[in-house]
DNA sequence: TCTATTTGTCTAATGAAATAGACAACTATT
DNA sequence: AATAGTTGTCTATTTCATTAGACAAATAGA
């Protein structure tokens, strides 16, 4: 890939290049272990100085994606993106199935709140009815994945946060309430990138860019059960549909 | 949405600020027509002084997002994001149905080349076989929506560039190769920055995100047909499952 | 061992980003 | 007409991004 020189944009030249080389690498362009082009020859690809380059491996020597040996090299260390699966029948563990080992939520707050407008019109109710809104943070073999907030209807979930903390899955949940199965109704997915508090959360450099996606889940009956927005780190997933 | 400051990520702030107020105003928060906090009130809301509140508000200014009016205040100008429809039956002009009145799509180069690894899985052909290249980009009411490099199998459609270029569309062109019906077999979404090439085409602001669609149609005997690799400027569209 | 190649570190200079403060120009309301 | 509130413009200063050059330190191969 290419990148802009002269006009920046906002976005300073080594970050564009650090995300350049990340493309690279999670797009599999360069595998686990390959030796990355010398510094003076990716500053002379991306037109820029060795330093700049440098900064922009620096980063990626942060994030554990490469890792410079001196007099040897700089090696790519880290492995491909993952896949997050989005179809009818959506289960977080699920979609990712075979990709990690180990995967868990983790309730960051809950709250009861008013119903927001979009909140309100995709669960079916009024607007500023009481709802449940759930903070999550969500991780594969330890390393964050995905930020969601999720809201539900009180009248019937108004313990949903209690119950998550002891049963650490939404499908879990859900189950406890009598609801055997469920669907996805519709999924919106946008980008943006992430605030400080998502940059922290996730453990992501500041300047990220997240996929966003807005969900709706709802039960055998039709009904709306869950409206959640879930955000996740492009740089280590990916949605397939 | 809030935005960070101290810690620059490699985007300048102004920056993050335009993009979160564009979210805003892209995300139906703020209707057309309504008025902007004052300047000074951004600046107190961001952390940031009331000159880089300014230049972020100079850029939406520039994209038409927002209009200034001196003594009486910014007020937001454009409409919201479109919608981009995914799903089993996936086309382009009707997935924007309703949305916008005027869709085409425009050639901007073809070539025949050897299929890559990943075009080559896709298509369900050797590596190295010969593929159609096509670099189109897709317009709704002459504003630019997408950039797409699409692959075929050479041995099927070897003029599809000819023909494409007489019909202006995916669909036309397939139905005169018999192909009457087609559906999508996958759909994988990423995010990434914009690069030159990309930022000049969509008329958007360097640094600005893209939505990265890669997705697969096969015909009704299930034969793949087209791999096709679609940018969307994140800013201006969302893509619905 | 010698040499070419590669990453690591230091100093310096220039331009862009961000902050700060002051005041002009315009609008709407009283 | 006067006033409060808002955007427009100017000057100045500090911090960060980028370029430039030089040389040290480690590695691999002849």
């Amino acid at each position: 890939m290419t990148v802009a020189k002269d006009i920046s944009g906002g976005v300073a030249l080594w970050r564009r290049i650090a995300d350049a080389i990340r493309l690279d690498i999670v797009g599999g362009k360069l595998a686990s272990g390959d030796r990355l082009p010398t510094e003076a020859a990716l500053a002379e690809r991306f037109s820029a100085n060795r330093h700049t380059v440098r900064r922009a491996l620096a980063v990626l020597a942060d994030e554990g994606v490469v890792g410079a040996e001196q007099g040897r090299g700089t090696f790519v260390r880290s492995a491909r993106r993952l896949s997050y699966r989005i179809g009818k029948r959506t289960r977080f563990s699920e979609g990712l199935a075979g990709q990690a080992r180990v995967t868990s939520g983790q309730l960051l707050s809950s709250r009861i709140e008013n119903a927001s407008a979009a909140a309100a019109t995709a669960l079916g109710i009024r607007t500023g009815a009481k709802v449940v809104r759930m903070e999550t943070l969500s991780l594969a073999d330890g390393r964050p994945l995905s930020r969601a907030t999720a809201w539900l209807d009180y009248r019937s979930f108004a313990d949903f946060a209690g119950r998550y903390t002891a049963l650490g899955s939404f499908t879990a949940v859900f189950a406890s309430y009598g609801i055997g199965d469920y669907s996805r109704a519709s999924t919106r997915i946008s980008a943006r990138h992430a605030d400080v508090e998502e940059t922290k959360l996730l453990g992501l450099t500041p300047g990220a860019i997240l996929l966003v996606s807005e969900a709706v889940d709802i039960d055998v009956a039709g009904q709306p059960i869950s409206y959640a927005l879930s955000r996740f780190p492009a740089e280590r997933m990916e949605l397939v549909v």
